[in-house]
DNA sequence: TTCCAAAATGCCACAGTGTGGCGTTTGCTC
DNA sequence: GAGCAAACGCCACACTGTGGCATTTTGGAA
């Protein structure tokens, strides 16, 4: 699962639940009519919140509709800082994206492939998406602060862009159980990618 | 020379004068007062142009900001158009950027380092970047359509995320005739990159 | 030189996003 | 039930980006 505390008091339940709301409800509407051509008051009257709570909860309208994207980062990180880092460090980057994807549950897998829908239609989204992984880069490269910073720099690039990579394979059809072994596949072709002939 | 025609027309000429106003400009005032606390009017008041008229030359505010990044890459697009595509890809890769750095001219050479600062500072313009070097990256997969589409898609990927971390080695000092020695270094690295170990 | 058509510009109004102030409601605690 | 703090809704504002329309400027041709 990605988060399932049950916040004890009523108020935070409260507000997790309209969170929760503009979350589910921003992916459908968006994906019904378009990012870029729905207005965000379109989602709100929806909800039924006003303009300043959905800013009190999300930065952006690109954020609420990139939560998906979040969450598995995110969980990401959480997997990678508590995982054995020892052998090939591309073979630990790609453990810890296996074992993140085990941890999801079946909402995020719903509301994922959407997500990446919303994104490759709407360019403002593929921007925002590609900064937050650059945060993450940056993020993960803290955490592993050595000598080696080129090569430690190339190769956490490196294994984002092959996970991008995986999920444009993944794209069309999105069956949640083929994504790890794509991602196998993508991993195990960037040696010979690197030698490849014109 | 990026692009050095001289059009016939007065009114052409006008048209490049206040383009040209406009990007030298932006990237001035934008260094001094910062990308997004300085609002689009003062550099409208500054070169004074209405809205209207910056709305027809560039599409945003990023747009103009951005002007030295998409001159780059249209000039490797040109370049990587007309080279001989024998021998390893990656390496075909790394000598058009190669030329492409030596045909960029002087003032360019002013404003690029200007406008890398101004995206270290901008979240916004980071995101603009990342979108417009995938959109590069799809144009030159396009002209290289062959079969191996995953391996080079990893490829196209790895170089650019290599042009990437040379671009953020030089940045601190920005001498222009040491950007190509580091691109050539951390080409070189990218290799053992893959195979690093923890 | 003069006149016309096209192009470029400026002005105005508007939609949409995001922010801050401020009063009001709601839930927590005693 | 009373007091308190958090969350909320309403309002006004700044900024970006778009479209309509009148005006000026320029190129070209009579």
């Amino acid at each position: 699962m990605t988060i399932s505390e049950q916040p004890a008091t009523l108020r935070e339940r409260k507000k997790l639940r309209t969170r929760q709301a503009l979350i589910d409800t921003a992916v459908t509407l968006f994906g019904e009519r378009g990012f870029d051509s729905t207005p965000l008051d379109a989602l709100l009257e929806q909800v039924e919140v006003s303009r300043r709570t959905f800013f009190r909860n999300f930065r952006s309208k690109e954020d609420v509709a990139l939560t998906a994207v979040k969450q598995l980062w995110d969980v990401y990180l959480d997997v990678f800082d508590g995982i054995e880092k020892s052998g090939p460090l591309a073979d630990v980057f790609l453990s810890a994206m296996l074992t993140t994807l085990e941890r999801m549950d079946e909402g995020w897998y719903r509301r994922f492939p959407l997500t990446l829908r919303l994104i490759a239609d709407s360019p403002a989204l593929d921007g925002h998406t590609l900064r937050h992984c650059a945060e993450v880069q940056a993020e993960i490269a803290r955490q592993l602060d050595e000598q080696n910073r080129l090569e430690l720099r190339l190769l956490i690039e490196f294994f984002v862009a092959a996970w991008r990579c995986a999920l444009d394979e993944w794209l069309p059809d999105c069956t949640p159980g083929e994504l790890p072994a794509i991602l196998r596949r993508v991993c195990s072709t960037m040696n010979s990618a690197l030698s490849l002939e014109a």
